[in-house]
DNA sequence: GCGTGTGAACTGGTTCACAGCG
DNA sequence: CGCTGTGAACCAGTTCACACGC
């Protein structure tokens, strides 16, 4: 089935995953590709492609079952079992993430481990995961199989400790580091997320005027069916 | 000069420009778009392309001059000035990036305001920025004509936050949050970033084994070039 | 009628390949 | 030569528009 998903795709098929947490919670049981697609804000033609990926399920006239299309995410994006992860470098922002772990558990991350080079810092931060040195990295991701990294350490030290998560055996890392970090070893997935850069391509997009993404929209008959539903 | 940069582009841009920065920084003149390409983990023809959405200004054979290109780029991504910023929801997260003030300020943003909805928080956070309740937030953001903010409040209050911010008068926003929001406003530019998504979507790309970008790749000749500059 | 599934058209970005210049 | 600038070719993702099913 799977012959090559678009990341955008999978990006919003996560965020789908999620809208349909939410909605079951809510008590809904049925939802349509157009109130996704408000979820989302995108479109519904989009959503509707984007589940199709995945192959049929829908229901028409009345959407998809929002719990069947839940699993139904999961079971193909292998959503459904715990990962273990770790978070790399416990300054103020990792140790923030740390104390997410309730979050992180609810959404299926089990973090079991926490790195720092300063042995001072480790002593001092109580915490519920067991805490590591920074040298023990890669033997701890070994042997606990940790297949994800949450990577907060200072921009100097991104791509040493990327390496030897990687070295470790870690698939997937989020790196907030100002630095792009990469992996050697192809199949492992990085994401790096920098805020000072997420803040400068803000101010560019807004003061440079681009043609905003809700301007350019859908025909007439198109655009009454979306806003009707609102 | 500017008719409609790509965001992907923009994105590499500050990049870019961040990496001239540090090449500065570490007394180095002059830089190739192979060189860039490489920091920023993408290809010289990329590169050479979104610097030239700007202009023209390379010189051949020895590459852009680092400085002029950070100039370069600062001027046309109006990256010069120094915005104003307010971060929104003062939890764990919030908290944290406050601390991170320095780094913002280094890179271009200072923070004026933090805000959250709990008074009792308000008082005993010591902060070198000032704090105020929630309520305020409409009035402060407009008096302080701040342009953008970081929200890391629950995901139940994003919206709420988002629309008040945007009354305001905010330009761009950073959403910590699950929630997708939207702004009504059109030109209000806002970037959703949600670790438990972002972790989902990194666990269905290394399990779905996606062809990794990587291995779609140049011609030999191109290879060759590229790989004999490492 | 309402809403999914889907080819076909289109738009946007990336990569190629090479001319031109120091 | 080495490296930029750039049309042209290519590939990817989005949007359109409509057929088909409940």
């Amino acid at each position: 089935m799977n012959t090559k998903i678009p990341t955008p795709s999978l990006t919003r098929l996560c965020l789908i995953y999620q809208a349909c947490e939410d909605l079951y919670l809510k008590g809904q049981a049925t939802v349509s590709s157009i109130e996704l697609a408000r979820i989302l804000d995108s479109s519904s033609a989009n959503v509707r492609k984007d589940i199709n990926y995945l192959g049929e399920i829908g229901n028409s006239r009345a959407g998809y079952e929002v719990m069947k299309l839940k699993n139904f995410i999961a079971a193909n994006l292998n959503l459904t079992q715990k990962r273990k992860t770790c978070i790399v470098g416990l300054g103020r922002l990792g140790s923030a993430i740390l104390a997410y772990e309730g979050r992180l558990s609810a959404g299926g991350y089990r973090v079991v481990a926490g790195f720092d080079a300063s042995i001072n810092r480790l002593e001092t931060i109580r915490a519920t995961v067991p805490l590591y040195p920074d040298y023990e990295m890669t033997d701890v991701v070994r042997q606990e199989q940790i297949e994800l990294a949450i990577v907060t350490v200072p921009g100097e030290a991104a791509q040493k400790v990327t390496d030897q998560l990687v070295e470790g055996g870690v698939k997937g890392i989020i790196n907030f580091t100002p630095v792009v970090v990469k992996s050697q070893k192809a199949g492992v997935r990085v994401r790096n997320i920098d805020m000072v850069n997420e803040l400068r391509v803000l101010t560019s997009m807004m003061t440079t005027e681009q043609s905003d993404s809700k301007m350019k929209r859908a025909t007439e008959t198109q655009r009454h069916r979306e806003e009707k539903n609102r």
